[in-house]
DNA sequence: CTAGGACCTGGAGCGCGCTCTAGCTCAAGT
DNA sequence: ACTTGAGCTAGAGCGCGCTCCAGGTCCTAG
C-alpha cells in the first residue's frame, strides 16, 4: 500500500507543506515517486514520520532528529549513538514533565487564590 | 529591598534584555528608577517575574501573559475572568503532560529495541 | 478537447521570542 | 581628572519551524 502527500498528511497529522519541508532538510527520505512524478508513501515511510512526529511532540529541535535521521541510514553499527541520543531526550522529557507537575502546583494555588477572591467580591456585592 | 536590572535577571532566571523587552511589550509593569534612571525592581516586580516565568515554562504564549497582566491592573473585578484563563491554561499543562507520557512510552520502547540491537551486534563481532 | 484539481519546484515570507548593536549617560573607584 | 563598567534607548537581526506563493505539469472526468 501507498499514499499519497495528501493521505501522508492526514496520517501523520503533519501539513502537505510541512511533508515536503521534512524532505528537504532532510529528516525523512524523499519517498518514491508514480508514474506522474508524485510522491507515493510506504508504510515504513509512514512509520518513521510517525516516530518523527512523536520526538516533535516532545520537543526535539529538528537539528537532532535529523542527526538521528542520518544515523539511521548509516545501519545498524550507529544503533548504540542512536540509543544515546534517546537515552538523553527521554531525561529531557522527564524533566520536563517534573517541572511542568511543579508549574501545575503553582496554577492550582493561584486559582484557589482567585477563588477565594471570587468568593469575597460576591459577598461584598 | 530593591533590585538592580542585573540582580533581577538573576533572580529571576531570565537576561536582562528579555527583562527590558518583556517591559517594552507590556508584559511586566516599567519598575521604578533610581536617582540615575536605573531600573529599580521592588520584591513584588519579582514575584511577577517568577510567575510569569512560571507561566513560560508551561508555554503559555506570551500574548496571553499579556492579556493576564492586563487584567491585573483592573483590579479584583477581573478575578473570574483571570481564574478562567488559568484553569483553561491548567487543562493545557496536564494534556502536555498526558502526551508527554505517552511519548516517553515510545521512546521505553524504542530505547529497549537498540539495547536489543547492540547485543546481537556484540554477540556477531 | 477542455476544465479542474492534485501535485510539483524554488524561493519568499512569517510569527514567535528573544538577542544584539550602536551610541549614549551616569556613578564610583584610583 | 579619568577610566571603567553598568545601565540606558531605539531599532535591527536572528533562529526556529513552518507556511505560502507563483508558475508549471500531469491525470481525470465530462
Amino acid at each position: 500500500m501507498s499514499y499519497s502527500i495528501a493521505q501522508a498528511a492526514q496520517r501523520s497529522g503533519l501539513s502537505i507543506d510541512t511533508l515536503r519541508y521534512y524532505e528537504r532538510i532532510g529528516l525523512v527520505d524523499p519517498p518514491a515517486r508514480d508514474s506522474g512524478g508524485r510522491r507515493s508513501y510506504s508504510e515504513e515511510d509512514l512509520g518513521w514520520l510517525a516516530f518523527v512526529t512523536r520526538l516533535r511532540t516532545t520537543g526535539m529541535p529538528i537539528r537532532m532528529m535529523r542527526e538521528f535521521a542520518q544515523l539511521r541510514h548509516r545501519g545498524d553499527l550507529t544503533a548504540g549513538r542512536r540509543k544515546e541520543i534517546l537515552v538523553e531526550h527521554r531525561n529531557d522529557v522527564r524533566a520536563r514533565i517534573a517541572e511542568l507537575q511543579t508549574c501545575l502546583e503553582v496554577l492550582d494555588y493561584k486559582i484557589d487564590h482567585y477563588a477565594v477572591v471570587e468568593r469575597d467580591l460576591e459577598a461584598t456585592a
